[in-house]
DNA sequence: TGAGGCTATCTTAACGTTAAGATAGATCAA
DNA sequence: TTGATCTATCTTAACGTTAAGATAGCCTCA
């Protein structure tokens, strides 16, 4: 019985066992509406228990190349070397497109593209019909897989990479004007010497998030100090280096008093470094992040951070996915979602030599 | 051009384009072995040229419904509101078997069980043919789903919830006796009240550590305290609350020395816990914990606890499901993967007046 | 010269399902 | 009584692909 079963039941089968035609079974089954495809109450009944006595599954494969859906949804992760533990960024997004997902009746599957070899070979992959559509996970800007997907017109949604073609639709954050914020708060605190420890410059985030940096020390009078501004990527070792560099080579005097974070994970790095030098935190450094990972609210102290909806923001490209695949075209929706300041222990006014004395 | 394509090109269209038989265009683009179906090196370049010209890309789904294989593994995640953020051993294991199944060109799709309304239901999901086959990750022993997977005959392998059944495939961990090793090294340094902090009685994980603390003690001439074994889950609330308690409710001559905890979730809360009350970890307090997550090793104080090979459970569960699928039945091969003992800093020897007084 | 074997290609049928139209008996109104 | 309508079911064709067998021209060798 069990065992060696190679094949699946089919409709046939279970037709034959029932006595009656597939399209039969395949009525009684769907629950169509009677009005459409009445069966009488007693053939039901036979079909259901042969159904049962079978173990019949319809075939979504079968049915997925009937109709033009197969219900599921793809999801592209970029990075070549894509893992999912210990990046709660791509964790939470992924969390929220399979919470719809779900309950859309809708199955998720991962395309991971292991090395990079051109949109052109991996679109073979992304667009072999076994999704309806795809939510990409931060592509970069570099990366010409949005005007390859554009062009085979199949539904698509950007996370966290908008892009300028009207047709595309994206869900993004306010990467510039939190950051803004932040280091606005900051300033407002008596702080002059902020540093900014950016994410790599390929990145579309991190370019915007310095951006608003920038924006917010010229609403101050202020201009970015390029000591205090060291080139780095999204990671703790790059926030640990760049924090020990800036404390080596910098006279006490001109030290930053506070060191805004591109990202936790740079934050973490960064409390590593100052928590090794004796740096006490937020006494004699303030300290900031962007992301609101969960470790966030544990460390010593608690990061002051940029709260981004990650599920939310999984849930709404899902949506917007099932949108674009109903419509059977791209819809070019551009969401916006609103993030906040995560005011935690991490951020504190300068010691108080500083004060208001700009240098 | 693009914008509302919604129907995808097809074998037959390019077949129309390069003026041949859609078989002569399908053995080109498989590049089948020219003894198979030899084809004329310009025939070749025109169906070629045709199918780059329209953009051709083979369905998966018609393929898969032709043959036997659709190139895809499935991995269930039953628990209820599984989440990928925060959850370092689903992470683990899935980015393991992500690696092997896009290294075999197989796709990875994820079913997560929303509500669990029996199996039956379910398999309506997991078995209506977009996979060649399933993982199933740490099924609960009272799941009926190991049962009615093997009656419906389908390939599929368990992580961490063997089976006695002897078709199923497993991969699986030494729960027990590595607990009971953890257990045996803090007895050696001298504690004799140790606490155990377990997960949920229905997990069989949880059971087989829990079991691996009785043994330990019993090694030792000891018997389990029920007080210092209070009812938990693997989560960090459970930690923290739980320790919480042993500290409110027993006396301070009663107070265990060591604390194993069941997972390092777990952990993260006891150590939590015992900051906010003063415990100094590990000179008035021994913790351990299972499962070395990414943060184990970053905590105040670095953790104690088991290193699980939870990457490489994900690879071998995924090469295992492969060769049931290839081999078109159960294999039964269960697999036992080492783990090891992590020697961080969050364990010492008791406080000295403890010594050798067994209470 | 014809049998056999190559090479390059085409045709048919099947995979499991479902939309649309066909059929056949029963009921009903004119 | 004749057609119209309704109910319950069946039949056909199609979705995109591929295995297996068919075909047709050409070459080789006895």
């Amino acid at each position: 019985m069990s065992g060696s079963t190679r094949r699946s039941v089919t409709l046939k089968e279970v037709a034959a066992e029932a006595g009656v035609s597939m399209m039969t079974v395949s009525a009684v089954l769907r629950a169509r509406p009677a009005d459409k495809y009445p069966v009488a109450e007693a053939t039901r009944d036979r079909v259901l228990s042969a159904a049962r006595k079978l173990r019949y599954f319809p075939s979504a494969v079968a049915q997925g190349m009937r109709g033009k859906r197969i219900n599921a949804l793809g999801v592209v992760l970029i990075n070549p070397d894509a893992r999912l533990q210990g990046d709660p960024y791509v964790c939470g997004v992924l969390d929220g497109v399979i919470a719809v997902a779900n309950a859309e009746g809708q199955n998720t599957t991962l395309f991971t593209a292991g090395r990079w070899s051109g949109a052109q070979e991996s679109l073979q992959t992304f667009c072999d019909g076994r999704t309806d559509g795809l939510i990409i996970l931060s592509p970069s800007p570099d990366s010409d897989i949005v005007p390859a997907l554009l062009e085979v017109g199949r539904p698509f949604v950007i996370v966290n990479g908008q892009s300028d073609d009207p047709r595309v639709s994206s869900v993004e954050i306010e990467h510039a004007a939190r950051t803004e914020e932040m280091v606005g708060h900051l300033l407002s605190l008596g702080h002059r010497r902020i540093a900014y420890l950016p994410g790599r410059a390929a990145s579309r985030s991190a370019r915007a998030r310095h951006e608003g940096y920038r924006r917010a020390l010229a609403a101050a009078g202020l201009s970015e100090d390029p000591a205090l501004v060291p080139p780095g990527f999204y990671g703790i070792a790059s926030g640990y280096d760049r924090t020990r560099s800036l404390l080596m080579t910098l006279p006490a005097d001109l030290r930053p008093t506070a060191l805004c974070c591109g990202s936790d994970q740079i934050a973490v790095g960064a409390l590593r470094a100052l928590h090794e030098a004796g740096v006490r935190v937020p006494e004699q450094m303030s300290v900031t992040g962007f992301d609101d990972i969960p470790d966030a609210a544990t460390l010593d102290p608690p990061l002051t951070t940029v709260r981004q909806p990650l599920e939310e923001m999984g849930r709404r490209a899902a949506r917007l996915l099932l949108d674009a695949i109903e419509a059977g075209r791209p819809l070019g929706v551009k969401e916006l979602l609103p993030t906040e300041i995560v005011h935690r222990r991490s951020v504190a006014p300068p010691p108080s030599p500083t004060k208001e004395s700009v240098r």
